[in-house]
DNA sequence: CTTATTTCAGGGGAACTGATATTG
DNA sequence: CCAATATCAGTTCCCCTGAAATAA
């Protein structure tokens, strides 16, 4: 995680041989930037978290229900904020249910639907795995603030071209 | 993958109950715009790419042997510049070679090695889905050329940092 | 003997499809 | 009758660990 893989950057070497054979490289180069950016942070995050049995996909999850009105969600919510497909969410609030993090009530309002609630355990979970998390600075490292604001609504217009979200 | 899926930004929104709750909130948006961004460009990829058969990992597998000189790279090579684990570079071979667009073969001169190399067949593989991934931008859209470099740049630092690479 | 390369067996997590029961 | 919600069964994909064979 800390040793350099490579002596040079993978993605400038394949740019310049994308330039060669194919054409401009700018879209390739910042594509193939976001897969490996994840890819590192997703390892960083997960490492983090493995001490709470929680990977990113569930720590956000807890996040999702602390942040709410009562800390209980529907599933069919947790899905859609999350972009989660609803059988991965059965699944995600399985794994969560058995660690003891969340409980699974019947919606007095809705009776088609299952909330997903946080327990006192889930709780004191999310609270202790975001302190793990703010200490690797969420493996955004290598950024001033400011570069981390700029980076961010970059993103943010791609997302809404990309149909994320409408406002 | 075009209407879309909330009326509001679901990254704004879970940056106000952030710092509501734990405080700034800049690391967390972007970390979570990473993940998410991600996720939308590689199910815009994935689809450009089904009609031959590829997934984005193994369409980066068969543009890295085009590259190299003699359009054959050990497997170790490939995992090396890829960031892939030793056996699923194993196994993304073994689905390359089932299609017909790569082939092992003996390295002669180190004999702990195998060569994947490019077949005919790969060759036409990779140049159409290059088309395809053209055409949907490397689904890097609502961004000028401009705004695509200087998002390369900032996650280029991003990966720096984290130990992509040392140069 | 140690190291590098590749493969195999196996497990885990997350995504998807298709089908189903229940409720609105 | 139709739509929404959640679940289940089954598949695919990719990641990882650990162990092994082969060769430098």
């Amino acid at each position: 995680m800390s040793a350099p893989r490579l002596p040079f950057d993978p993605i400038d070497r394949a740019g310049q041989s994308w330039e060669e054979h194919f054409g401009p490289a700018t879209a390739m180069r910042l594509a193939t930037s976001v897969m490996r950016v994840q890819q590192l942070m997703l390892g960083s995050l997960d490492a983090a978290l493995k001490p709470f049995g929680l990977t990113f996909s569930r720590y956000e999850v807890l996040v999702l229900l602390k942040f709410s009105q009562r800390a209980s969600l529907p599933l069919s919510k947790i899905g859609e904020r999350l972009m989660v497909h609803p059988t991965s969410v059965t699944s995600a609030i399985d794994r969560l249910e058995a660690q003891g993090y969340v409980e699974r009530v019947p919606d007095g309002a809705d009776r088609r639907r299952t909330l997903a609630q946080l327990t006192p355990a889930g709780l004191a979970a999310v609270t202790a795995a975001t302190d793990a998390v703010e200490q690797i600075d969420f493996a955004v490292t290598g950024l001033t603030d400011r570069q981390q604001e700029d980076a961010y609504q970059l993103l943010r217009r791609l997302r809404k071209a990309s149909g994320d979200f409408a406002e």
